[in-house]
DNA sequence: TGGTCGATAGCAAACGTTTGCCAAAAATCG
DNA sequence: CGATTTTTGGCAAACGTTTGCTATCGACCA
């Protein structure tokens, strides 16, 4: 079929460095060299090559490559499985932002998720020890391992986002969650308020942890009690932030001294909460003042227009990016073990000072 | 950092089918046979080898695998680069339903942005002719190709989602929009509309004309001539949808004779609609009924909720992998080449009978 | 008992690249 | 102009699997 180069059309198929080098009058060695080493083959000949590729349309094996020189150019994101929370809202954000980052390096994204199974846990370790992937990034806060394997000694070079992750002893990129919560309660506390009502996402969680944190401290810092704030929330088996949202509306009502600010640990659950505790006749800010955290764009449209505590999702995953590169290039950089992106507060009318 | 560490991690790179082989004292080629063909081997010789192969913690290579079989197991999806429109409110449940039922047929989920430049065009097609990914499923309408390599005839099978692409010869996976949009515009002027409202996505594209034409064949239908409805959107150039309804509201600000009812082809655009509109002073479903497509969660929690056509993605998700896996399994079945999933009309407060 | 047949296991050749090493050619230098 | 270095191109050996063939070994049958 490919003795004659007469057979013009069926390229569909492929074609193959050998082919290119025929038809250029080279060796194969010299067809990968010119395509891969500058400098390494003369000008003429490389020009000769590459308009050889260009007529037959080749495209190099990506898995041929990866075999010989032994890695591929796969990176992969771990995503918590169904229990998005409110991560779901930036998700899109996430993924667009890192892919991009990583074409531009040469590499390609693929999507593994985490879900509590071993099924899962077991297919993200094939995938990291059977060569398939170069690195990960990881969303969730639990690293699979099974049967002795473990990504954690993979070898992979791992970075986390959105959580940190530095006593496990990986590059971490956060923003700077507990920063921003203390700072956001201050003026909370600045503008009146003084019982809170705290909306918690996972219990134990690193963003409830450091959240929670913020408002302990900011609490702490003007010399109120600990027991200023009221906690909600904290399940694990909900399928959408939304449904804590509304949990926690009934939880208000059910409190005998309402508190006068809400501070929520996604965007979805505020949502909800404020689409409930409204139709419970109360009203944002008069009564109630609510932030929430994640800046997700539908924000700016809920009634009234919410403040939000906005990650800075694209910066993240450049970093995130950044330093899985240059783990994978060998630069040993131990230097910051936790890269810090500051988030952006979005005041909107939902806070304002307490009524009485 | 991790120098102190000595020497103790000698399964780093992982090992090797041939150790295996040696340590059950058997042939390479039987150890393949053992791990892949049922009954190739005695169950005593696969005993011994699947013991070995624990111990080690054997993971077979996949570009190795891949590279002889000359196919891999990675599934490319195509996502519309940064113009997600309202789509973006449903990629993270897409995305998750597609993995799912990939994982299940033993296939991996890479991901592809499809930007409106040719660098990504280019990158697609790499993907596709470099024999890195086995199929495709494709959320945006535009085929990647450039320098005569065209995703068209790449030889990969190829499925559509969301948008109707039959007309190029694409299984097409889809809602039934049309219907569904006429069924909810029908029941508007039962309630008594008379003038409508059409918030566009991007024009002439395929969610457009098949919502609009819903719209067009409830009037007809009705006796109502075409011009009871005023098309407001459309442009090309933003960036989320919820640009798109605070664009429109400008525009219903401007029309003389108010419209009673509004029809929005995505739930951002209503969203931030809604939200104008009631800064305006307007009241919903009062002054003006609204209905939306997509059946983001959101929806339920705004003021008031909105009733909304949802889009069936699980279902989707999961008929366009097996159609995927299908035409992968050379069943060649060109029976039907769309696949019509049913949407559900969801119905909330934001819709009444008209004032007056 | 000799011949045949099924079931097992092994050898070695692919798959399409990259790359170490060597040879030829060209360029530089003394 | 010969000797030395620098470019340039080719050969062939990897990379870790799968798989067509072949070889071995019993068992079964006549």
């Amino acid at each position: 079929m490919n003795k004659n180069k007469d057979v013009v059309s069926e390229d569909q198929s492929g074609a193959l460095m050998a082919d290119v080098a025929r038809l250029a009058g080279v060796a194969i060695s010299t067809v990968s060299r010119a395509l891969a080493n500058p400098g390494r083959v003369n000008e003429k000949t490389r020009a000769k090559i590459n308009a050889a590729a260009k007529q037959l349309g080749y495209t190099p094996n990506a898995m041929a490559r990866g075999l010989r020189v032994g890695k591929s150019n796969i990176i992969m994101i771990i995503l918590p499985g169904s229990l998005y929370y409110g991560v779901s809202q930036i998700i899109p954000q996430v993924l667009q932002s890192i892919n991009k980052s990583l074409i531009q390096g040469g590499y390609n994204l693929m999507i593994a998720n985490l879900d509590r199974d071993e099924i899962s846990e077991r297919h993200i370790l094939d995938l990291a020890f059977g060569g398939s992937v170069r690195g990960a990034i990881i969303l969730s806060s639990k690293l699979p391992e099974v049967d002795g394997r473990s990504l954690a000694n993979s070898g992979l070079p791992i970075v986390s986002m959105l959580l940190d992750m530095s006593d496990a002893g990986l590059q971490s990129v956060v923003t700077n969650d507990r920063e921003a919560v203390r700072d956001v309660t201050a003026e909370l506390i600045r503008l009146g308020h003084r019982r809170f009502f705290y909306l918690a996402g996972p219990e134990g969680n690193y963003h409830d942890v450091e959240r929670y944190g913020g408002v302990l401290e900011a609490l702490e810092a003007a010399g109120l009690p600990k027991e200023s704030v009221h906690r909600s929330g904290g399940r694990l088996d909900y399928q959408h932030g939304f449904d804590i949202g509304v949990q926690a509306a009934d939880d208000f009502a059910e409190l005998a001294e309402k508190p006068t600010a809400v501070i929520a640990t996604s965007d979805d659950m505020a949502i909800s909460f404020v689409s409930r505790i409204k139709r419970a006749g109360l009203s944002i800010p008069d009564d109630l003042s609510v932030v929430s955290f994640d800046g997700s764009p539908v924000c700016e449209f809920s009634a009234p227009p919410l403040s939000t505590i906005e990650q800075p999702v694209e910066e993240m995953g450049r970093a995130a990016v950044e330093l899985l590169l240059d783990a994978i290039g060998q630069k040993q950089n131990p230097v910051s073990v936790r890269t810090i992106i500051r988030s952006k507060l979005i005041l909107r009318e939902s806070i304002a000072p307490p009524k009485s």
